[in-house]
RNA sequence: GCCUCUGUAGCUCAGUUGGUAGAGCAGGGGACUGAAAAUCCCCGUGUCGGUGGUUCGAUUCCGCCCGGAGGCA
């Protein structure tokens, strides 16, 4: 494989869920003799393999797939161990003569590794969390807009006033690390990427037809067992992943008996589609991705086709 | 066959004492730097079933017709 500006060359296949960018990812590496890279916030956990559709053995194809199934759903992971995970294993990877393919539909994940964002010291902080979320309930987010606003007045005024999400993060940062959320932002663009990225986005012609796959991959899950693997992931202690995860935090009210089970599965594909318009906005935004967008007279190999005239046109493969 | 109720946004329904209409859900768009499958923001024109009539004006009142639900025979 030819590397003539020194970046590492990454395939990295984004898309909606339900598009089909593993089975991508899968046959784009059997043919460029590539390693998956996995790009997904869920996939990582262990226990968690129907409700996040991780790839199975077969399905992999011999092909060598890492940062999957090895995370445990009780531990807080973050995107920046992420990015440290991921780049550490690009580097190995492509060090072996291999060519990195990054699949997930973490957009987040993607960007951060990508672009080679900068995260400095400043870890989370339980406490601190709970103590401004409560803050907020009792006074409204304004408090936490206000306090922001007196060391940095630049995030207070960037992030929604409702996000308390948000604002507490970049309460927290500060907080912890002495550094203002402005100052990080402006930190973290620092180091250029040391990759070249070919980025293959999937997409699919009517939207009706990304919902029917949705819709069928649920009903298929369900018949898969995800009842009783949520029934495990979800009793055990502190499954904060799980909590969050489409496919589990559904189920956990209707063994709660607060809704029927047909109630379940029907938020399950709600939510699983919305999750997917959320996808798709944020790699829309991505001017650099190159899109194969499927309609219905297109197979499989036609995808592949396209995806591969993609990553030819990188030059990658010459001399 | 007769009587009663009903027909308004993709769905469930509200409403206009006659001045062409609005909620929830579904859906669409956007944001995104350490929770990201999370979190947050924005978006409601539809022959008010059809057709005649009354009226300056009808989705609203009246007649007939066509759907749907229930009741009596």
């Amino acid at each position: 494989m030819m590397n003539r500006n020194e970046k590492i060359p990454v395939v990295a296949v984004v898309g909606p869920t339900a598009s089909g960018k593993s089975r991508l990812a899968v046959e784009l590496a059997l043919q460029t003799d590539g390693e998956v890279i996995s790009a997904d916030s869920m996939q990582i956990y262990k226990g968690m393999n129907i409700g996040t559709a991780k790839p199975t053995k077969e399905e992999m194809r011999g092909v060598p797939h890492h940062l999957i199934d090895f995370a445990d759903p009780s531990q807080p992971f973050s995107v920046a161990d992420y990015v440290s995970l991921a780049s550490e294993c690009i580097s190995e990877v492509y060090s072996r003569g291999k060519l990195p393919v990054l699949a997930g539909g973490t957009g987040l994940y993607i960007r951060s590794l990508l672009q080679n964002i900068q995260f400095i010291d400043a870890d989370r902080d339980e406490k601190l969390r709970e103590e401004l979320t409560r803050k907020a309930e009792r006074e409204g987010p304004q408090a936490l807009v206000a306090e922001l606003e007196s060391f940095d007045p630049e995030s207070a005024q960037r992030i929604d006033p409702h996000n308390i999400v948000r604002l507490v993060r970049a309460i927290e940062i500060y907080r912890t690390s002495g550094v203002t959320m402005t100052e990080q932002l402006r930190r973290s663009k620092e180091a250029p990427s040391p990759y070249d990225a070919c980025m293959i986005g999937l997409d699919f012609k009517d939207r009706q037809m990304l919902y029917d796959r949705i819709n069928l991959r649920v009903d298929k899950m369900m018949e898969e067992g995800l009842l009783q693997e949520a029934k495990e992931v979800l009793s055990q202690s502190g499954s904060q992943a799980a909590l969050q995860a489409i496919g589990y935090k559904e189920l956990l009210p209707y063994f709660n008996g607060e809704y029927s089970l047909e109630e379940a599965v029907e938020r399950i594909k709600r939510e699983t589609r919305r999750y997917a318009k959320r996808q798709l906005t944020w790699f829309r935004r991505d001017t650099d991705v190159h899109w194969v967008i499927i309609d219905e007279s297109m197979d499989f190999d036609s995808v592949v086709q396209q995806a591969m005239q993609i990553i030819n046109r990188k030059g990658w493969f010459h001399e």
